[in-house]
DNA sequence: CTTGATGTAACAATTTTTGTTACATCTTTG
DNA sequence: CAAAGATGTAACAAAAATTGTTACATCAAG
């Protein structure tokens, strides 16, 4: 389907200062955590940008620079991360514009997307039980 | 986001048809369909293919041929809608593999995965509470 | 046996997502 | 105050997913 990584290399990139902060270190290169998520710095730099405006990380410029938690893993949920993300819809509506002559083609639209509301506010409740800490200790474990 | 429209079309075909059946016809074609949906008649096909195969349309071949519901709007989810067009996951992980050797790269595949396990149980709870029957009233209450 | 539709493969076009290069900018440190 | 090492961001490239189109074999009613 759609499904873009985004939500998952955010979460990573949290979980991965924040362990890295807990083992004494004071900020996390882009560098760092790309080699951890496999991926370019650039991909990094550009999430932790929005998290950084969603109050979730910040940057520290000059020599020495790098990122750290804005707040602690234990005060970041996972839907924090995902509005942070500026997420776009789970179910898209017709590409092109239904034929409005028709009832259905007329009416279709407002009544999916009513549907498609109550979908996200689900998908919003759960991803508000899961803290970026629920996530590490999950990590931790698994190793 | 990713967001593709196939749930959108695929509900949009199915009550269209119901609504025409209802209406005192036997059959609806894929060109009739594609018009009220506005896009090209095979991608109609295409995903009425599905729906036949998951029990919830029948078509029949030949003169005169066309589509028609195999259950009744009312027993109709748009969860049994949703799953009939086998659907991807809503979240992706990495497209490449984090870094194995580092401890977060390693563990976070699989806790991001039971997170977004939840996630979609909990989008198809919500998917289950409304029927076809449900969205074409909303579709012509609209009107 | 003609007609009008489905069934489906194959391909094309579009859009979205991800990756890359490049470089201006900032701040610590020597 | 210059050098070093990182962020911030635009611009472009590549890859993948989604949707649209063409083509045609197949089927069944009349």
């Amino acid at each position: 389907m759609s499904a873009n990584s985004r939500l998952t290399i955010a979460a990573h990139a949290l979980t991965w200062i924040g362990l890295y902060q807990r083992r004494g270190h004071e900020v996390a290169t882009s560098e760092q955590i790309a080699t951890s998520v496999n991926t370019n710095p650039v991909v990094i730099r550009r999430l932790l940008a929005k998290l950084s405006k969603a109050g979730l990380a910040d940057s520290r410029r000059g020599a020495g620079a790098g990122w750290m938690l804005a707040r602690d893993l234990e005060a970041i949920t996972l839907l924090d991360v995902y509005q942070a993300i500026e997420p776009g819809p789970v179910f898209a509506l017709h590409r092109a514009t239904p034929n409005p002559e028709c009832v259905v083609g007329h009416g279709i639209g407002p009544a999916m997307t009513a549907v498609y509301d109550d979908v996200e506010a689900a998908l919003r409740r759960e991803l508000a039980k899961t803290t970026l800490e629920d996530v590490l200790r999950d990590v931790l474990k698994a190793a």
